[in-house]
DNA sequence: GAGTACCT
DNA sequence: CGAT
């Protein structure tokens, strides 16, 4: 019957709603991975990976770069998407097609069609890094949903609700998983534990998340 | 407008 | 969050 061919009437095979605005797409990625790093080693030869600086003066454990016409950034002056590296001067590399096509599929998976990120942040873990509790609110278009999709290493990824006292769910996040929330969960908080110690056959020590967004 | 994904 |  159909269930056997298209997955359980719920939804597709392997998307797992989490909440009313959130899905897990378990693996989704995985097929790609191999094209993404290809794409990834070029755009972190024009942009390197590199440690931001928060408005308090703290560095960030997370190395950070971005692709596509905007790039998410934080100095002492505070934190904004612009068009070009302050690294180098120049604009941001452009999104490759793979990747641009990969958060755009995953989306429409989540029920959020027409996804048109014009944003990529890429996020390296090393063990030990982790990012605490925040909210993504620096886009100006909030109606869009964030597609995070996840390379090496596995993460627990912390996803709490609307305030920051709401309870924290945990979940771990392994090699191709992509995540996408939107809707009533666009501005949920959330973060990422201290990477645990590993090696991936792929990636070695290290976690490269990407995530998709339209900032204007 | 400040503060902010930083720290204990 | 607070000031307006």
């Amino acid at each position: 019957m159909a269930a056997d061919l298209f997955g359980p009437a719920h939804g597709p095979a392997g998307v797992e709603p989490l909440s009313a605005g959130t899905f897990l797409l378990h693996g989704f990625a995985e097929a790609q991975a191999p094209a993404l790093l290809e794409a990834l080693g070029h755009i972190l030869a024009q942009s390197p990976l590199r440690h931001l600086i928060t408005p308090g003066g703290q560095r960030m454990s997370v190395a950070m770069s971005n692709c596509g016409p905007l790039g998410w950034v934080s100095d002492r002056s505070g934190y904004r998407y612009q068009a070009s590296d302050p690294e180098t001067g120049q604009p941001w590399p452009p999104m490759p097609d793979v990747l641009r096509d990969l958060a755009r599929s995953a989306a429409t998976l989540a029920g959020f069609p027409d996804f048109a990120p014009d944003a990529c942040l890429i996020n390296r873990y090393a063990p030990g890094t982790r990012l605490s509790l925040h909210q993504d609110r620096d886009e100006r278009d909030l109606s869009a949903p964030i597609v995070s999709v996840s390379l090496g290493l596995p993460a627990v990824f912390l996803f709490g609700g609307l305030t920051r006292s709401d309870p924290v769910r945990q979940l771990t996040l392994y090699h191709g998983d992509v995540l996408v929330w939107g809707g009533p969960d666009r501005l949920r908080f959330h973060g990422v534990k201290p990477l645990a110690e590993g090696i991936h056959s792929l990636l070695g020590a290290q976690r490269i998340n990407l995530t998709f967004r339209r900032a204007a």
